[in-house]
DNA sequence: ATGAAAGCGCTAACAT
DNA sequence: ATGTTAGCGCTTTCAT
C-alpha cells in the first residue's frame, strides 16, 4: 500500500501544504497542527517519495564517489573519509567504481544521464585524451580527486607527489646509503606513476645518481607481478646500496615476498620501499618504510569541496594540496649501516 | 541552460511523446521523425530528468549494497562481485557502508526513505533486537547477505559455515596431529562468529575435544588486536599439536606475526589457520591455510537475486547456499608431521 | 496559520 | 504514426 503526503493530509485534516510545511519548515506551523500530521505521519508510515521531492527541489542530497577500483586499503580509506564528511554535511554518498571493463568516463557519463546524485568526485588515474572532453561536459559539480593533473576549471584535491618522493629520496639517499634505485611503477598511463617516477629522476638527477631505463619498471600495482618481477631479478638487485622503490605498498610487500623466499634479506641485502602507508605497510616483516598520504583526509576533503560547490556553483574553484609524510620503519637501512 | 522534454519537442517540431517514445521505445516512431528528434537531443545536449522519469516509472534502476563496513578484501571483493552482476543487468549499483557509528539499520531506514532506489542488497553482521523489526517494516525488495540468520521471509545468500568448518578441522584433526584449538573469533555478537564457533564446537565434541572456554577469545577482526594478544599468550599456546583458529585471515595474520616476533615458529610450533581466503591469505609468510568464501559470488548471487525480486515481487523468496572450500598452504602441518 | 492551485519533467492511456 | 492530456508526489507562491 502505497501512501503519499495526500493520504497523511486526509487523515490529519490539513491540506498538503501543511504536511509538507511540517516535513520541511517545522516551524512555520502551530504546535498542534504539527502534532497531528506527525501522528499521522507516524500511523501510516509514509516516506516523501524522493522522485517527486526532487523534481521540485532539482536536488536529491546523494552525492557520488567514483574511484578506479575498490580494491584494497588505499581506497576504503578514500571511502571512509568521503562517508564521515558526507553525513556530517547532510548527504548520502554512493560509491561506484570504473572497473571491471568500464572507464571512468563513460561510468560518468551514465551517472550523469541519471542524474539521481547533486555532484560527484572523481579520481581519474588513467589519462585518455576524451578525459578533458568528459569532464568539461559534465553539468553537475565535480571535484577531481589526485589522479590526472586537474585544471583550474573544477575544485581539487591533490596529493603533493613531489614533496612525498622528495622526502623519501633524501631519507633513502642521506641516512640509508643508497646508491642505485629500481623503480617499480604501475602502468606507464598512470597519473600516479608517472608523477611519481618525474619526481624520483628529478631528485636522483639532483644527487648525480640518475635513474636508468633499465632500473625502472612499469607494472599494474599488484603483489602478485611486482613478486615474479623480483623472484627473477633479485640476483641483479640484491645489494645492500640498492633499494627497491614501488609505487605502492602492494607491489613492495610483492618484493619483499620474494626476496625472503629467496633468502635475501631485506634490508640488509636490499632495502626496499612502498608508497601510500596502507595497513598493508605494518602487517608485513620487515614493516614498510614508505609514504604515508593521507587518504582518508583526501576523501573527506574531496566532499567537503563537493558540497561546498553544490551549495554555490558560481564560486571559484579551489585547489586543496595535501602533504604526504614519510614514514620509517625497518625495510631500510637505519643509519646507513647494515 | 535547462532542457527539458519540452525543448527537444519544439526544436524537432514534434509533441513531447514522439519525443518520450523515441527515448523509451524506439520502434514506435517513423524513423524520419526519430531522426529529427535524434537531432534534437543531441543539439541541445538533452538529458530525461530522473525525478520526472522515477515518479512516472517508479523505479531508478539502481540498488544499493551496504555492508557493515568497506575496509578490507572480504568486502572488496563482494563489491566486486556484487557491481559486474549489476551492470550486466542493466542497473547501477551504489555501495554503502553502515560503518562510522551508524548501524545498518538506520543506514537501511534512511536509504528508504529516499526511495531513490529499487531495492537493496544488505549484510548485517551484528544481531540486535531490531534487526527483524527494521527488515519487516522495509518496504522494498531486500536480499539478506550472510550475516543475520535470514528468516523466509527475504531473498538471502548465505555462506554454508558448518560445511566450511568441518572441512577444516577433519584436515587439522585428521592430517596435521591438532589436540588443542584456540579459538579467535569477532565479536560475539557476530552472526559470522557465532556460526563459526558453533560449528567448531560441534566439530570438536564429536572428535572428543571438547573446546574449552578459556581458549575461546572474542576480539574485533582486526590484526592489531590478534597480534597483540597472541604476543600475551603465546607461552601457553606454543605447542606443535595447539593450532590458533582464527575467525578470519586477519587475525590469524596477526597472530603469525606476533609468533614470528616471539621467535616461534609457524607452523611447526603453533599451528594457524585462517578464514575467508582474502587476498592477505597469500601474501603473508608462512602461507595461510584457511577456508575459501567466495565472496565475489556472494556479492553477485545477492544482486542477482535482487534484481529478480524487482522485476516480480511476489515470487517466492528463494535461498542460496554458497559452499566454501578448504585451502590448504604452509600454516599448518602437512601430515601431521613438523 | 492554513489552504488552493500551479507546475517541476516525465510516461502512458486515449484520441486522432 | 503522432498528438492531447491526465496524472505521478511534491514544494511553493499567492490568497485568505
Amino acid at each position: 500500500m502505497r501512501v503519499s503526503i495526500v493520504d497523511v493530509a486526509n487523515r490529519a485534516e490539513v491540506s498538503i501544504s501543511t504536511v509538507s510545511r511540517v516535513l520541511n519548515r517545522r516551524d512555520l506551523v502551530n504546535a498542534k497542527t504539527r502534532e497531528r500530521v506527525e501522528a499521522a505521519i507516524r500511523e501510516l508510515g509514509f516516506r516523501p517519495n524522493a522522485f517527486g521531492r526532487g523534481l521540485m527541489l532539482r536536488r536529491s542530497e546523494v552525492v557520488g564517489l567514483v574511484l578506479p577500483d575498490l580494491h584494497g586499503d588505499f581506497y576504503s580509506e578514500i571511502i571512509r573519509g568521503a562517508d564521515a564528511k558526507a553525513r556530517s554535511m547532510g548527504y548520502n554518498l554512493v560509491v561506484s567504481s570504473a572497473a571491471a571493463g568500464e572507464d571512468s568516463h563513460s561510468l560518468l557519463e551514465r551517472l550523469q544521464n541519471r542524474g539521481l546524485i547533486d555532484g560527484v568526485a572523481v579520481m581519474i588515474s588513467e589519462v585518455t585524451e576524451d578525459t578533458e572532453r568528459v569532464l568539461s561536459g559534465f553539468r553537475q559539480p565535480v571535484v577531481l580527486m589526485d589522479g590526472v593533473s586537474p585544471g583550474d576549471q573544477h575544485d581539487s584535491v591533490v596529493i603533493d607527489q613531489e614533496r612525498g618522493v622528495q622526502a623519501l629520496a633524501s631519507h633513502l639517499l642521506g641516512k640509508c646509503g643508497v646508491r642505485r634505485v629500481i623503480f617499480l611503477g604501475g602502468c606507464d598511463t598512470n597519473a600516479d606513476t608517472q608523477a611519481r617516477l618525474a619526481a624520483w629522476r628529478r631528485s636522483l638527477t639532483k644527487a648525480r645518481l640518475p635513474l636508468v631505463d633499465e632500473d625502472v619498471y612499469h607494472l599494474d600495482y599488484e603483489f602478485e607481478s611486482a613478486c615474479r618481477l623480483a623472484a627473477d631479478r633479485l640476483d641483479d638487485w640484491a645489494d645492500p646500496d640498492t633499494c627497491v622503490v614501488a609505487a605502492n605498498d602492494e607491489m613492495a610487500a610483492g618484493v619483499i615476498s620474494a626476496a625472503h623466499a629467496a633468502g635475501v634479506t631485506v634490508p640488509d641485502e636490499l632495502q626496499v620501499v612502498g608508497f601510500d602507508d596502507t595497513r598493508l605497510a605494518k602487517l608485513i616483516r620487515p614493516k614498510l618504510t614508505t609514504v604515508r598520504v593521507p587518504m582518508w583526509q583526501m576523501g573527506a576533503r574531496a566532499i567537503e569541496l563537493l558540497c561546498g560547490r553544490i551549495q554555490d556553483e558560481a564560486k571559484e574553484p579551489r585547489r586543496v594540496s595535501l602533504p604526504p609524510a614519510l614514514v620509517v620503519r625497518d625495510s631500510c637501512r637505519a643509519n646507513g649501516v647494515s
